[in-house]
DNA sequence: ATCTTAGTTTGGTCGTACCAAAACGGGGAT
DNA sequence: ATCCCCGTTTTGGTACGACCAAACTAAGAT
């Protein structure tokens, strides 16, 4: 039998472990790693639901207790879909797993306003860019499909609920310019976060209509293929919409 | 003090142990909320062990078994740093736990080229409008630390991996220049994800001599204030790198 | 004081048991 | 056949107890 490692040798032994290699073996990190494996590989089908616990330890010759530990450790990475009672469901991970498994931290993080600010003021940073790229290299679909995100708005500014869907859309379409799916995780993810902050915020059709002219001079900058224009448009639009929701709850 | 509950009388208490009939709440989560709770308000002071296991089971009246998921569960979300057979850490979070949360999932989405593609090109995105930035509003401070960086760079030309840490930093700056601690933790981000493919490329004294002057370049852009030659500068300087690593391994 | 050592926590794993909700299946009504 | 009702089986959620090995601690030896 192997006997213990003598006390002397572990201070020894310390000094070179790595802070984060530092991989004692869990039983469940080898069944996390062997699970993440077979979703990655396709072998447990994406969308399928996961075997039973009681199975899957038979399988992995582990414990429940183990199994479950993985299957929560998956879980919390975004690679199965848990509702309380039902069967977990295998996912394979896409950008907007990112996002999901993110949102829990983030909202953690967006308890002070300075935050909130901090995140804001990020989204304002990326949109200008996305405008100045929309002013350079948009393409006729895509401003095809800013003419017809804009018309929605003009069409929504009576119905306050239906102009922030549309208001949330045009957005949307200036986070497709780049033909790179991390932006439009990346829209989704300042919506989703934001949006509690936002709505506080008091709407009526002025600011809807407000907020279409800003839109409309906004793709107007874009058409004259003024990335300057369009970046200055961008930029007071959303500084005015942050001014808005400022004010009116003086926080 | 209230007597633990005798195991004969759980069946009993069963009975009436469901608060609602609708309730899809498991006690974990409760326990989960709980513990975030304390964490966030300071009553779990950060950086200090998470009380012993049996003592938190004593404190929620729950069993080990809830006790530990809602550990786990806090760790992965980050607010809570457990190394395998040690007392688990109080983290409160910041904008690193996020990099440190998502860290894994963002590994598994780079698996295709495509998708690192896709994470670099998302870099250049961001630090085009960087650079526009420094030029624009780069302050005394910050214009200080560029040619510190710079400087470096120049020092460590003939030693590659002490040039790539100069290389990092002097990127690094420039997600400083807007004072929004978010976009230093997305330095943080790209560095730790695109790292490992970038390990692959060859490195030299000629091509880091090529980066520092590239550097170079960009810096005098900002300093003319001058953001469309930076983020021309920028731009070709970060195609440049891209294109030396395709070709590096013809993939 | 420092190192060793024995004893005590404490996390990791296992097995069993029970409950309630979900999934399943079969028979009866339409 | 299709659909609905209802009983049975499956399965996730929770609890309890036990054991081990590693980490911790404090007393004792040098």
């Amino acid at each position: 039998m192997p006997a213990r490692t003598p006390p002397l040798l572990r201070k020894v032994q310390n000094l070179s472990a790595m802070p984060s290699k530092n991989a004692q073996s869990r039983v469940a990190d080898s069944v996390i790693a062997q699970l993440e494996q077979k979703i990655l590989s396709g072998e447990l089908v994406n969308g399928e639901p996961l075997p039973a616990e009681r199975d899957l330890m038979e399988s992995f010759g582990a414990s429940r207790t183990v199994i479950r530990e993985a299957i929560l450790a998956l879980s919390n990475r975004g690679l199965i879909e848990s509702k309380p009672r039902y069967r977990p469901i295998v996912r394979k991970p896409n950008y907007e797993t990112i996002l999901n498994a993110t949102g829990q931290i983030v909202q953690n993080l967006l308890t002070e306003t300075g935050d909130v600010k901090n995140l804001y003021d990020s989204r304002v940073f990326i949109e200008r860019g996305l405008v100045r790229e929309a002013a350079v290299a948009a393409t006729k679909d895509c401003i095809a499909d800013l003419k017809a995100a804009l018309a929605a708005n003009k069409a929504a500014i009576s119905d306050s609920a239906a102009f922030y869907e549309t208001d949330v859309a045009f957005h949307g379409v200036l986070y497709r310019v780049c033909n790179n799916p991390i932006f439009p995780a990346i829209h989704m993810g300042y919506t989703a976060w934001l949006a509690p902050h936002w709505d506080k915020m008091l709407r009526s059709p002025e600011r809807n209509e407000l907020n279409f002219h800003a839109h409309q001079a906004i793709l107007a900058a874009i058409m004259e293929r003024d990335p300057d224009a369009a970046e200055d448009a961008l930029k007071s639009h959303l500084d005015a919409a942050w001014e808005h929701v400022r004010t009116t709850f003086t926080q």
